[in-house]
DNA sequence: CATCACGCTGTTTTT
DNA sequence: CAGCGTGATG
C-alpha cells in the first residue's frame, strides 16, 4: 500500500514524519496530531527500508504503543506490528534479565510493585526502635513515596524532606536508616523495585560499552512518545540508547506534563537539545480536536502559567459553544446535575460512548457512580483502583512467585500467613528457617516447629511440588494454586463470589501465555489497570469515568469535569504549594483538551458566591490561580437548574470529610495568648478553616494549629484571630 | 502467639 | 472508608 503523506499530514507533521536521521524534538500541543504523526514516521521508515526489529518506540503505557503500532499497520504495512515497543520499565526490565549479572543480580530477580515495598518497608519499621516525636510516625505508604521520589528525582533524602515532606522531618534519622536497610534488604533477597529497574538499566548502559554497542545495533530508530513525562534517569537512558547512532525522535508537550509527583520533569523536553546540540525543532500548533472556544479557555488557562513554552493552539474547526461552569454545591448535587444532564444528552440522540466524566482522584466519583447505578446508565471506570493490588490476586500469585524465587521473603510471608494460625511470628521463623538450611520450597511441611499448623504446612508444600514442574502451562498452575487456595479464599473474604471471578479471569489471562514466568513479569509490568481492563463490557455503549491520568490521549465529545477545590493553598509562599497549582493548572488542561465539543466543569461550592469571588477571598484555592480563564468571556458560567436544585438536597452533609492537616497560624502574640488562655489542645474557630486545635507554640508569633477542613500542606497565613470554642 | 474488636488518623495520580 | 496501633481474649 502506498502512503499519501503530503495529503494525510500538514506541514509540519510532514517535516516531523520526513526527517528520519538526527535528532529531532517535536514540541506537539493537545489534539495536534501527535500520535497521527508518530504512526506516519514509523510508517515512513519501514517504507524507507528500515526493518520493524531496528525501531524502538517507547510510550507511557504499552497499551499505547500496542494501539499505536496497529494504527500504522492498518496504514501501510503489516510489518509496522514487528516494531519493538514498550515503556521504560519493560524496556529496562528487558535489559536486565539478561544481565543483570553485571550489577551483581542473579538473572531470576523478582520485580516488586508498590505493595510490596511497603510491606518490606513495614517489616523494618517494625524491627527498628523509634523514639516516637511530637507527631505520628509516617505511615508506610508515606515512607514509600520518600524514598521513590528520592530515587526518582535524584535527590538526597534530606534534601526531599526539606522540599516537600517538611512535617516529617523529625524523623529524617530513622528514613535514612530505613533506606539503607531497604537497599541491603532488596540486593539481599534478590528483589528490584520499579525504580530500580531504571536506575539499573541506566548503570548498565552507563557502565558498559558492549551493552550500548549492542543496543544501539538493534535499536537503530529510537522514538519516545510523551516525553514530558519523563524523569531524569529516563531521559538519560534515552541518551545511552541513541548516543551512537543520533537517531532519536521524541514528542511531548510541556503543558501535560502531570507525572511530576513520580518525578517526571517536563524540562527533559528543553534540555534535549542540549543533549543532541544538532537537534531539529519542530511545533505542532494546529488542533484537530476541539472547537475554538474549547481551545481558547485552554489557552487563557496556560497563558498565566509560570512557566511555559509558547505554543498556541488554533483549529480551522467553526462554530462551537463556550465551555460551562455550574456550582453543584453538594455531592450528591453534582452526582444528580450530570446524571440528569446525560439523560438529557441521550435523550437528545447522543450516544454514551461519546461521554466521559473525568476527575482527579478515583474516590471524586464515588457518588456519581452510586447516581448512575440508580438511573441504570452503563458506565466503566478507569483508574485508581488495581486489579493487581487487590489481596486475593496477590495471595494467588505470591504462591508462583516463590516458586521463581525463592528469596522472596515478601510473597513467602504472605502465602504462609494464609495457613491457619500462623502470623508474622511463625511465618518469619519458617522463612528464616528455609534459607539457613537450604531445603526446597516444598519442604516447608517439615519445619521443625510446626505444631497444629503442620497439615496446613504439608499441603503448601505439596501444592508447591506439584507446580515446580517445569513445564507446566500457566493456566494449569494457577488453576492448581486457585484450588488450593479457593477454601481460603471463601473463609477470609463475605464477598467470595465476586472475588472468584476476578481469579477466574486472572487464569483466563493466563491461558494466553507460554511461560509462567514471563506471565508473572508481565503482570507486574504491565497490569491490567482496573476491572474495565480484565471484564470489558459486553454492551458496546457506555460512559467513561476515568481519573485524568487515565483518560490521557483520549478524546470524547462530551466530557465533564468534576473539579473539587480542597488541598491547594496559593497563599503560602512555599515552594511545594506554588508547584502543586502549576500542577493542578496541568491537570485540569489535561482534563479540559479531553473534550470535542461539549465541556462542563462542576464543583461543588459551599457557598452562595461565585467562585472567583471565594477565590479572591483567599478561602479556596487552587482553581484561584488560573481563575481569570473562568471569568465570562471564555467561560459560561450557568447556574444550577432549579429543577435539579429542588430535588432538596439538605439532609445530606455537605462534603466528606475533609483531611485534618498541619496549619501554621500566624501571627499569635504573647499576650493574646495568655489573656485569652489558649493552651495546647484546645478547640478553635478560623473563619476560613473552621473548627481546628492547637497542638502546639512555635513562637510567640505561631501557632500551629491542627484543622479538619483544609487540605494538607502547610500553610502560613496571616489572619490575626482565633475564636476559642 | 494469633486473632479480633475498637478507635484514631489521614486521604491522588502510575510504572 | 481503610489501614494502623492497641488492648483484650483465646
Amino acid at each position: 500500500m502506498k502512503v499519501d503523506y503530503q495529503k494525510s499530514l500538514n506541514p509540519a507533521q510532514l517535516e516531523a514524519v520526513m526527517t528520519l536521521n538526527g535528532p529531532v524534538l517535536v514540541i506537539a500541543g493537545a489534539g495536534s496530531g501527535k500520535t497521527r504523526t508518530l504512526v506516519y514516521r514509523v510508517a515512513r521508515l519501514i517504507e524507507h527500508g528500515v526493518s520493524p526489529e531496528n525501531i524502538l518506540l517507547l510510550t507511557f503505557t504499552r497499551k499505547a504503543s500496542g494501539e499505536m503500532l496497529e494504527r500504522a499497520a492498518g496504514l501501510a504495512d503489516e510489518r509496522c506490528r514487528f516494531v519493538s515497543g514498550g515503556t521504560f520499565h519493560s524496556l529496562s526490565h528487558q535489559v536486565l534479565r539478561s544481565r543483570a549479572d553485571l550489577i551483581g543480580f542473579d538473572r531470576s530477580f523478582t520485580i516488586l510493585d508498590r505493595p510490596d515495598m511497603e510491606e518490606i518497608i513495614q517489616s523494618i519499621v517494625k524491627e527498628m526502635d523509634i523514639v516516637r516525636a511530637s507527631i505520628r510516625f509516617p505511615r508506610r505508604s508515606t515512607i514509600a513515596s520518600i524514598l521513590s521520589k528520592a530515587v526518582n528525582l535524584e535527590q538526597n533524602i534530606e534534601a526531599l524532606m526539606r522540599d516537600e515532606f517538611s512535617q516529617f522531618l523529625e524523623y529524617i534519622r530513622d528514613i535514612q536508616r530505613i533506606d539503607v536497610l531497604y537497599k541491603n534488604y532488596k540486593r539481599s533477597n534478590q528483589l528490584m523495585d520499579y525504580d530500580d529497574l531504571l536506575i539499573f538499566c541506566r548503570k548498565i548502559l552507563a557502565e558498559n560499552e558492549h551493552v550500548r554497542k549492542e543496543l544501539s545495533d538493534t535499536y537503530q530508530y529510537v522514538m519516545v512518545d510523551e516525553y514530558q513525562d519523563t524523569n531524569g534517569i529516563q531521559a538519560d537512558i534515552v541518551k545511552w540508547l541513541a548516543t551512537e547512532r543520533q537517531n532519536v525522535m521524541v514528542v511531548g508537550d510541556d503543558s501535560q506534563s502531570i507525572y511530576s509527583f513520580r518525578g517526571a520533569n517536563y524540562r527533559n523536553m528543553f534540555d534535549f537539545p542540549i543533549m543532541f546540540p544538532e537537534t531539529k525543532i519542530i511545533k505542532l500548533e494546529e488542533n484537530y480536536r476541539s472547537t475554538q472556544p474549547i481551545l481558547t479557555f485552554t489557552n487563557s488557562l496556560m497563558d498565566q502559567a509560570q512557566e511555559k513554552y509558547t505554543k498556541c493552539l488554533f483549529t480551522k474547526r467553526k462554530g462551537g459553544i463556550r465551555p460551562k461552569v455550574v456550582n453543584v454545591k453538594t455531592d450528591p448535587g453534582q452526582a444528580k446535575f450530570i446524571s440528569r444532564t446525560i439523560l438529557g444528552l441521550l435523550n437528545e440522540g447522543k450516544s454514551l460512548k461519546d461521554m466521559a466524566v473525568l476527575f482527579r482522584a478515583a474516590y471524586h466519583s464515588y457518588e456519581l457512580e452510586l447516581e448512575l447505578t440508580r438511573q441504570a446508565v452503563p458506565f466503566v471506570k478507569y483508574g485508581g483502583f488495581k486489579f493487581m493490588e487487590s489481596a486475593h490476586i496477590k495471595d494467588l500469585i505470591a504462591h508462583m512467585r516463590i516458586l521463581f524465587n525463592r528469596n522472596d521473603a515478601v510473597s513467602w510471608g504472605r502465602v504462609l500467613r494464609l495457613i491457619n494460625n500462623i502470623g508474622q511470628k511463625k511465618s518469619s521463623n519458617i522463612i528464616k528457617w528455609m534459607q539457613k538450611s537450604g531445603v526446597q520450597p516444598w519442604q516447608v511441611g517439615e519445619w521443625p516447629g510446626a505444631g497444629k499448623d503442620s497439615q496446613g504446612l504439608k499441603a503448601l508444600g505439596d501444592l508447591l511440588r506439584q507446580l515446580t514442574d517445569e513445564n507446566m502451562k500457566p493456566e494449569r498452575a494457577l488453576e492448581l494454586a486457585n484450588k488450593y487456595y479457593d477454601p481460603i479464599l471463601r473463609e477470609r473474604f463475605d464477598d467470595f463470589p465476586k472475588r472468584q471471578k476476578g481469579l477466574e479471569q486472572l487464569i483466563n489471562m493466563a491461558s494466553r501465555k507460554r511461560k509462567l514466568k514471563a506471565f508473572l513479569d508481565e503482570l507486574m509490568l504491565d497490569p491490567p489497570s482496573s476491572n474495565a481492563d480484565v471484564s470489558p463490557l459486553e454492551n458496546d455503549s457506555y460512559l467513561t469515568l476515568s481519573t485524568v491520568h487515565s483518560a490521557k490521549g483520549l478524546e470524547w465529545p462530551v466530557v465533564f469535569v468534576i473539579w473539587v477545590m480542597e488541598g491547594y493553598f496559593p497563599s503560602s509562599k512555599s515552594r511545594s504549594s506554588l508547584q502543586a497549582i502549576e500542577e493542578e493548572r496541568r491537570l485540569m488542561y489535561v482534563a479540559a483538551t479531553r473534550a470535542k465539543d461539549k465541556l462542563i466543569l462542576c464543583y461543588p461550592g459551599q457557598e452562595e458566591l461565585p467562585i472567583w469571588q471565594l477565590a479572591e477571598m483567599g478561602y479556596i484555592s487552587g482553581l484561584s490561580s488560573f481563575i481569570q480563564s473562568l471569568h465570562p468571556e471564555v467561560m459560561d458560567h450557568s447556574s444550577l437548574d432549579n429543577n435539579i436544585l429542588n430535588n432538596n438536597f439538605s439532609n445530606f452533609s455537605i462534603r466528606k470529610k475533609q483531611p485534618r492537616v498541619i496549619v501554621n497560624t500566624a501571627p499569635f502574640k504573647e499576650s493574646s495568648v495568655n489573656s485569652s488562655g489558649l493552651k495546647q489542645g484546645d478547640r478553635v474557630k478560623h473563619p476560613a478553616f473552621g473548627m481546628g486545635v492547637i497542638s502546639k507554640f512555635l513562637d510567640k508569633e505561631k501557632v500551629e494549629v491542627l484543622f479538619r477542613d483544609a487540605g494538607r500542606k502547610l500553610l502560613h497565613l496571616e489572619y490575626t484571630t482565633l475564636d476559642k470554642v
